[in-house]
This record gives C-alpha cells, structure tokens and sequence, in this order.
DNA sequence: GTGGTCTAGACCACC
DNA sequence: GTGGTCTAGACCACG
C-alpha cells in the first residue's frame, strides 16, 4: 500500500496533480507491485485533509493513463508491470534532473557547487 | 537588461509565479544590477504571449516585495543590492535542492544515483 | 435575503462599487438583518449581467471591510449591529447630501429650487 | 471665463468626464455666455494637476456636442445660446435630484428627513 | 451548487 | 510609448 505520510502539500500546484505525482513516485520506488490497492477515496480524502472530489479526480486520470483500475463496488487497484514501472521511474528521474540543472544555469550555478549543495542537505531531508 | 530567451513556461505552475522565479533567478545570476530596467508589461507579455495583466501582477509582487520600482507612465527599473541578491541566491538555490532531494527520496533514489544522473545530464541541458 | 430589483447600473462609475453602494443602501434601509445571506456571486451577476469575478471583488472588498463573511463552499453572509447599521446609514446619507448640495452650488441653484425640484419630483421616481 | 476652484477631482469617476460635468455646471449657473474662452488645455492641466492629453480628451467630447468650438492656432471658445443653457441647467439639476432620491428611496429615508438633511448641511458646503 | 484564483482584453491617466 | 484598473471567462477546491 502506497504511504501519504510523507506528503508535503504545495499551494502552488493543483492538489489533484500533487496527488497524482506522490503515487507516481509511489511507484517508482517500488512501494506497490501489479495488483496492490490504492487506499480508497474516503480514507485518502480523511487523511489529506481535503475533499473526496479532488481524490476522484485525482483517481479518475490515473485510471485513464491505465495505471489504476477501479471496478464499481470493488477496491481500486493498481495494474502495473515491471516495464512500466521502469518507464515511470525512468520518466520522473529525469524530469525533476532536468529541472533541477535549468534552475541551476538560470542562476549561473555551478555543477560543483549544484552537487554540493545537494551532497549537503540530502542528510536533512527526512525520507 | 534581463533577458528572456531561455523561459520555458511550464502549465502546473501559475505564469505569473513563473515569471517572478525568472527574474529572481536571473537577479541570484547576477545578471541584473541595482537600476537596471525590467521590461515593459507590453513588451514581456508580447513575447510570452501572455496577457499584459499577467506579467503585472507579477510585477506588482516584485514591487511588493521591493525587488523592482515603478511609477505610471516610466519603465520600472530593479532596485536591489549585493546583500539581497545573495539572500535571494541563497534561498532559491536551498529550495530547489530541497524540492530535488524530497523527490529522490520519495522515489527511493539514492543519493549516489540522484548525483550521478545529474551529473550526466548536465551538459544536455542548454544554458 | 437582499433585493437587486432596483438596482439601475450607470456607466460613469466602476459597476463593483455600484454593487458595494447597492448592498450598504439595503443594510442602511433596514432591509438586512446579521445572518442574512447575500446571494451567491454566480446568481446575482446572472441577475445583473455582469462577470461573477466583478461581484467577487465587491464581495471580497465588503468582507474586508466586515460587512460580510465569507467561506469556501458555503453561502456568504452578513455580520452587523446595530450600530454599524446607524453608521453607514449616517455616512451615506451626509454624502448623499453634500454631493447634491456641491453640485447645486456649482450651477449657482438656491436652496430653495433645489428643495422644491427634490420635492416636486419626489413622488415621480419608484421606491 | 469659467472658474475651476471649487473643482474637487474623485477618483471614482475618470477624470475627463469630471472635467466635462464641471465645464457644463459653469455653463448651467450662467458663467460664461456665447463666444467666451475656455481656459488653454495647457493652463488647465497646469491648475488641476492633470496630463494635458486628458484637458485635450474632455474639450474633444465638449467640441463635438457642440458646447466649445476650437479652431488651430485661435484660443477656444464656448459657442451657446440662452435656450441651450437652460436645456443643460434643467437637464443636470434634473438627473442629480433623480439619483439623490433615488438614493435616499434605496435607503429608505423619508421625503422630509432628505429635505432636513439638505437644509441643515447647506450652508456647511462652500459655494 | 458554493467561494476563490488565474488569465485575458480593453480602457484610463501619464511621460 | 509607460504603468494601473475594470470587466470578462475558465478553472480549481469545497459542501
């Protein structure tokens, strides 16, 4: 089962993609295998502290991408496999890198001082 | 002048927040001095294409904040020193760190990994 | 609930402090007591023909002054006394006045005409 | 020559149109007769404080309702007979004893508080 | 359905 | 030309 606990709202993206991106990276890293549910709308919406419309809708495009599958009166569940799961770890990888390296060169940062930036904090992050 | 050439508008992000990063990052670069002028809301918003009112309300935050200077009918100009525009670097350079490292753990990428794949996708990414 | 039955738009002064006005002369009437809804910013800029975003801003400014009280999803309601009543009906009325009595004095009309136009015409304009 | 020292600019209403209702009040309380000078767009920008452009805007509008007649080079000068000026006095006094009323309707404020009012406050607005 | 925000286009006043 | 404001329409999150 996918774990929220580490789910850090943000208010300068919409909740249904943050939603969204939190089980992508689930994913990637390999918290959930082929089949494994996804915590159902009322408990997730309970939990996040917002309304079980927004986990719907949140749901609902995952359903469409073909990584979860819902059936009426059953639990959703996620129907992944190995390929794509490396697709999406893949995907999200290199996206938050490439980001991370356009920010740095708007700024004029250097490499060195990028990785070391990142080599020092990474400890103070909590997982 | 600051330039805009390598803005690249993302759609998860509200335009108006994404134009005061760039400024702010174009500042931490030191690519603009104290006096310096900001383009016009005409002028950005015509190369954006966006909305003048877009780039407004991101002007109006900057002044808010006292980053930039403007009166009716003169160009706005940067009204910074040396002291904020370290802050400025400082607090954008953590941020984004922290946002890459909180993204590394979620997907249980390890350290080693986030800093290699960075490392090789540097010089991919044009300045 | 509030009535927009006689409210007549005039195009010399921006329509969001028509609305403001529109909503202060109903407390000041008496028409209004603490609690009551005000309608929703879709109806009311059906009714009015004008964008809901422009009844936001009235609304937004009249919770800023604490005449109303706002709250996502739930209708927005009035929040006054009394004597606040007193007090806007006070304040508009004296300014009511002085902008006619201003006015009369620039076209060098008596007093006299001016009460006795005010009160020949009295009875001509619909409550 | 119309006089401009009661002018009392609001910022709720542009400018240009202030100008406008000014000019004709003068003209309403007998003023200025047929073939007299306005004030030059310079001089007038001067004393009220305003850009030129927007004097310019205000006798533009004058000029085509056929109030002033501007010819290049000559000074400006109000072209008006007898019978206009009383259409325009009748005409303002009119309208702003229609709106006081109105207000005073909207509030619920009797005929006789109105006339009190406006007789008490008299004498405390400047001419 | 509700309130709140973001983007868009037109207009006003100024240099 | 410049900055500033008002109105318009679409979208998001909530009850």
């Amino acid at each position: 089962m996918i774990s929220f606990d580490d789910f850090i709202p943000n208010d300068t993206s919409p909740i249904y993609l943050q939603i969204i991106l939190h089980i992508k990276r689930g994913i990637a890293a390999g918290n959930v295998v082929d089949g494994d549910e996804v915590p159902s709308r009322r408990s997730l919406s309970a939990l996040l502290g917002v309304n079980p419309n927004t986990v719907q809708k949140s749901y609902h495009i995952l359903e469409e991408e073909g990584i979860i599958f819902s059936s009426p009166g059953a639990k959703s569940c996620v129907t992944i496999d190995q390929q794509k799961i490396a697709l999406i770890r893949a995907q999200l990888l290199g996206d938050q890198a490439k980001e991370m390296i356009h920010a740095m060169k708007q700024m004029r940062i250097s490499k060195e001082e990028a990785l070391a930036t990142l080599s020092s904090l990474w400890e103070d992050i909590p997982s």
